[in-house]
DNA sequence: AGCACGCCGACT
DNA sequence: GTCGGCGTGCTC
């Protein structure tokens, strides 16, 4: 029997911690179970990962585990494999990982077990008892001549007009036995599916897509590249219409902000199934809920954002990720787990299919898919009557400008606003890697011994090269053509809402963005002001550039291109392109046509002219190459180290001796420690290092045998560091 | 990550 | 004289 178990704990520290277990507990424990211990001076919550029955610890280090939470894994196998993995692949603590698979209630010692209900029945006492005793007492009697015909359940008693002081007199009297019986859940939908509407006819690409999905069995993964209205959510419709035939569950991952109710309902209108969303308004109850469900089998589609990944599901059936290229899959803060190679991996491991969908995919997807790991499908067939838009670039060399909007771009605006339509107006709000830019001639300043973009550090009156240090004053003039009138910052958005008011005073305007949007449901109540036409001119941000339908708009001016396209993120143009191809298909999309007007220095560049004459697809193609030739990601590996200090020197000693730790051959690179874009936040100095390699597989083995050397560094003490595998900002 | 201990500035 | 600022160190 043993008698130590290993815990992991949520806490940032890679190992697990040794406690002994107090023998009643002994034959209960088990692997995947939680615990309640006591860590310092508080008590945390951890699960079990190994029983042993020796421990090498000193007998008075060891503590005793104070409580056993679960009699059966709280995860299955398929998910507790996965943690570990990714705990691994991500390089943080188990525990940590552990945690974020499960629901917030489970993490505070919630009960896993299926939901029980309480009922009322009556005792052996109760049952010899004589009816006669109470006719003085008609409470207690109409209780008690219910009870004689069958159990109560608790939910019935509080719904029925008993009396609670009469129930307490029968327990006083000992009439009355409590018993708790699970619910089992309703799993009708396994055996009778009722479709609620009758599915659209495919076309031939979507019945293609359907065909090579569905008949295969076991694992295997798709990216289905389908322009905007080419259907892709038939395509998901269909495939889940065989796998709930089959009796199996479906995991459906949206981004954040495509969890929205129209999305949910088109899914509901289609399948009488019971459904469970999973989306940031819910109470830990409503998410442990849920989780349940899943588990229970009782949902039959699991419909959430990213953290719905973990969500157990009895009979697995397929992962369905949307819109996959977006980033609010990958989370940022703490373990930066990527919700879509995490849902490959989980698809794996229970031997199910997973379907990657997009429009515009992501270089990682892409990749995978032109290599023959990932199958590729593609939609291009334009469903119903969308109109292709009017493209057009303005090129604003030397032009004025009014809050960064050219005299052209005016006109337009104008006439599209005279005609009674809405106008939206993009600004990119990643203002804080912006490059050295000339306004007359429209020269980018790049490095002078690497191909990237000088990044401008106004507070450091320095232009930095992000990708080898190289650094200098920042110029006073344009180094091509002598010009002074060189552009680092971006205009805000405030800014721009301010000029627009006083240029169309007769044509509201309505700003969204993250500081206009942050009380809960106001951006629902503006895009209902936007719709209703209450506003004729859009401002925002990335926000309003993904799911949201206005068709009045008609123009689309993209103010800021050259800051979103020639950043030193080496991501920006495949964001930039993504963000672009979404724009373009907002435009216009009723019965009117579109115009999208794009605002350049640069309105020859061969990336631009990609984009807009050959489409996503191939510019995306071309950007891999790019990424292949330069050695970055998703052709290279990379882990970003970052770290922050009080005193810089104290962050960058840290970082060179990280460096020192790895290697630095040919199949490596080292680029750092330097300055993050945003190098001071909060009075504290942040540097990045950041740590390549050509494969995967010699990454995962520098950090399996240095990590621990790197966080015993002396270094480490002096300041805060973190780890992010596959950084999606390396800002 | 918490949580406590510990040593320096503006308050009753 | 203290209350409290957060720097540093530890957690089986």
């Amino acid at each position: 029997m043993p008698t130590f178990v290993e815990v992991a704990l949520p806490v940032p520290l890679r190992q697990s911690f040794s406690y002994r277990l107090p023998e009643p507990l002994a034959d209960r424990a088990l692997i995947g179970a939680r615990v309640k211990v006591p860590f310092g001076r508080q008590q945390l919550i951890g699960l079990i990962v190994a029983l042993t029955d020796s421990c090498a610890l000193a007998e008075t280090q060891i503590k005793n585990v104070i409580e056993l939470l679960d009699d059966l894994p709280v995860l299955p196998d398929s998910l507790y494999k996965l943690t570990l993995w990714s705990a691994r692949y991500y390089l943080c603590s188990q525990g940590q990982m552990l945690t974020q698979a499960l629901p917030v209630a489970l993490r505070k010692g919630a009960d896993a077990a299926p939901k029980s209900r309480q009922s009322l029945t009556l005792s052996p006492a109760g049952n010899e008892a004589d009816a006669a005793v109470l006719k003085r007492a008609p409470a207690q009697k109409k209780l008690f001549e219910r009870l004689l015909q069958g159990p109560l359940s608790l939910d019935e008693f509080s719904a029925m007009e008993f009396s609670k002081a009469a129930l307490k007199a029968l327990e006083d009297k000992g009439w009355i036995a409590r018993v708790e019986e699970t619910i089992a859940p309703d799993l009708g939908w396994r055996t009778e599916l009722t479709l609620d509407e009758t599915p659209h006819r495919l076309n031939q690409e979507q019945a293609v897509a359907v065909a090579s999905i569905g008949t295969r069995e076991g694992f295997h993964c798709t990216l289905l590249e389908g322009i905007t209205g080419s259907g892709k959510t038939e395509v998901y419709l269909a495939l889940l219409e065989q796998v709930l035939k089959a009796g199996k569950q479906a995991l459906i991952l949206v981004p954040e902000i495509g969890l929205t109710p129209q999305t949910i309902d088109r899914f509901r209108r289609r399948f009488r199934v019971p459904l469970a969303v999973i989306h940031s308004n819910l109470t830990d109850n409503q998410r442990l809920d849920a989780w349940r469900a899943g588990r229970s089998g009782e949902a039959a589609i699991i419909i959430g954002t990213r953290s719905a990944l973990f969500t157990p599901m009895a009979w697995p059936g397929i992962i369905i990720l949307d819109e996959e290229h977006d980033a609010s899959f990958k989370q940022q803060e703490g373990v930066g787990y990527h919700a879509r190679d995490l849902a490959v991996m989980r698809g794996h491991l229970e031997n199910i299919p997973v379907l990657l969908g997009s429009a515009t995919p992501s270089l990682e997807s892409l990749q995978n898919a032109l290599a023959g790991r990932y199958h590729h499908l593609q939609l291009g067939e334009r469903a119903g009557a969308a109109k292709k838009v009017r493209q057009g670039i303005i090129d604003i060399r030397h032009q004025p400008l009014k809050a960064g909007m050219s005299q052209p771009l005016l006109n337009e605006m104008r006439q599209h606003l005279e005609a009674g339509n809405q106008v939206l107006l993009f600004l990119n709000r990643r203002g804080f890697a912006p490059a050295l830019l000339c306004h007359e001639c429209g020269h980018l300043h790049e490095c002078d011994r690497c191909d990237a973009f000088f990044t401008v550090h106004q507070s450091l009156g320095e232009i930095r090269c992000h990708h080898c240090g190289n650094q200098y004053a920042i110029p006073r003039q344009c180094h091509q053509c002598g010009s002074t009138m060189l552009m680092g910052q971006g205009i805000g958005t405030e800014q721009l809402e301010q000029a627009l008011k006083q240029e169309f005073p007769r044509f509201p305007v309505v700003r969204i963005d993250r500081d206009t949007t942050r009380l809960k449901g106001s951006l629902e109540s503006h895009l209902q002001a936007i719709q209703r036409g209450d506003f004729k001119i859009l401002v925002g941000t990335q926000m309003l550039a993904k799911g949201h339908h206005f068709p009045d708009v008609t123009l689309v001016g993209l103010l800021d291109v050259d800051g979103a396209l020639f950043s030193a993120d080496f991501r920006a143009p495949e964001r930039f392109g993504q963000l672009y191809t979404q724009v373009a298909g907002r435009a216009g999309r009723a019965a009117k046509p579109g115009t999208v007007l794009l605002q350049t220095h640069q309105s020859d560049n061969p990336l631009l002219r990609d984009l807009l004459h050959r489409g996503y697809g191939e510019f995306a193609r071309s950007q891999l190459a790019e990424r292949q030739q330069a050695a970055l990601p998703p052709a290279w590996h990379m882990v970003l180290f970052r770290a922050e200090a009080h005193r810089a020197e104290d962050a960058d000693a840290f970082l060179a001796a990280v460096a020192a730790l790895l290697p630095n051959e040919k199949d490596f690179e080292i680029i750092g420690p330097l300055p993050a874009p945003m190098d001071r936040k909060a009075g504290k100095h942040r540097r990045q290092l950041i740590f390549q390699a050509r494969h995967r597989q010699g990454l995962q083995q520098v950090f399996d045998t240095r990590l621990s050397e790197i966080e015993a560094l002396p270094e480490a003490k002096r300041c805060r560091w973190t780890l992010d595998r596959d950084p999606q900002d390396l800002l």
